[in-house]
DNA sequence: CCGAATGGTACTC
DNA sequence: GAGTACCATTCGG
């Protein structure tokens, strides 16, 4: 299998993706979408379907290098929830700022869910467009995209 | 509210 | 490779 390229709508945006079986290697968001297939978990995802992206690996928290542990904590929280830049530094061990570049250079969104990072004192920022970071985390809220396995005891 | 400290990366020579 | 300019922050004065 070879590695492919397709996009998916999310709201008034369209999320093309760059994968090979399991593994994602880019995310971004653009306002034109191309032809070609996305990672299913992905699809259900950008739906507001139940999905579990824990299930996709990302080439963002391969190796050792700060960044990739950055990201790797960063895919740790939970959907719906959030986490401080600072939060993500103390636990790195590195500074805040550094955290906030990590995020801004994020070869893959949504499989490293880096919306779900936020300033101390507010939103923080997001490219291209901190809307869609609003969006993401009001979709998340509402619960239905998810994974199951922890919602089951709720209701 | 303004300004400095802070860790990393991308980009230039 | 070294040097430098960014960066989606934070904390103190």
């Amino acid at each position: 299998m070879a590695i492919v390229t397709g996009s998916c709508r999310f709201g008034l945006w369209h999320v093309h993706v760059t994968w090979q079986d399991d593994l994602v290697y880019r995310v971004r968001f653009a306002r034109d979408g191309i032809d070609g297939p996305v990672p299913e978990e992905i699809l259900r995802y950008c739906a507001g379907r139940p999905a579990d992206l824990a299930s996709l690996r990302s080439i963002a928290t391969e190796g050792e290098s700060t960044n990739a542990r950055i990201y790797r904590t960063v895919r740790a929280v939970p959907c719906g929830g959030t986490v401080t830049y600072g939060e993500v530094a103390r636990v790195v061990g590195t500074a805040p700022r550094a955290v906030g570049a990590a995020m801004a250079r994020n070869p893959t969104p949504i499989v490293v869910p880096c919306h779900r990072v936020v300033a101390k004192t507010g939103m923080g920022g997001f490219s291209p467009d901190v809307a869609i970071k609003e969006a993401l985390l009001a979709m998340e809220r509402r619960g239905n995209v998810c994974t199951p396995e922890k919602r089951g005891v709720n209701r």
